[in-house]
DNA sequence: TCTACTAGCTTTGCATCACAAAGTGCTCTG
DNA sequence: CAGAGCACTTTGTGATGCAAAGCTAGTAGA
């Protein structure tokens, strides 16, 4: 018999892609340095991260200078919103125990 | 600056103590092999995560004989219930991003 | 040109964890 | 006595989280 829990997406059982994920809903395009004090993380941790993330195709990245500093900013893709939203309604679901 | 994802409760940061904390608001007492069932586990599986939440503190544990059969009862402490409230609303908080 | 600095990673290393499968000890049933 | 069920515990393997250090490319200052 399945259960809800085998159904929430792998890729967002952690709290710091949680934590990416939910910046990255609420704000079209987050820069690596706004996310890592957003989420007060260390700079690998949140590339490791983004990087996942960016594997399981949930989120964009794009590499660009800003003046002559180079900056790479993040977004949601479609894909990623729709996930992540699945992945919401299945933990609401879950939580509010009604299956 | 602290963000909201370092409040979560690491006791219950994964999919498994999630189904059964949500399981054991709902249900007064729920026994090994209902919850095992309910979550479909393996038992070692299921065993190892229960005394993790023990060992936290948040569920309870109750061995007895109904008849002549063993059967542990689990059911989660006043700790449990309201430390896994606290976590569903910064996990709320978080996601409906609104700091 | 030499040095320092920033942004954004990648690597390393360690500790923890998830999970399945197998093993254990107990009791009851046939 | 054999077998089965309950509730674990142990074992083994592979994935994960994380911090810290290292690295690279470009820029700015002296």
């Amino acid at each position: 018999m399945k259960h809800l829990i085998h159904t929430l997406n792998k890729a967002f059982d952690n709290r710091v892609r949680l934590g990416v994920m939910a910046v990255l809903m609420a704000n079209e395009a987050v820069s690596f340095n706004d996310l890592k004090e957003a989420l007060d993380l260390t700079d690998g941790n949140l590339a490791s991260h983004v990087s996942a993330l960016e594997k399981a195709g949930y989120v964009l990245v794009n590499k660009q200078f800003v003046g002559k500093k180079p900056n790479t900013t993040y977004q949601a893709t479609k894909e990623g919103k729709s996930a992540f939203q699945d992945h919401l309604t299945a933990l609401e679901k879950l939580l509010r125990g009604s299956p």
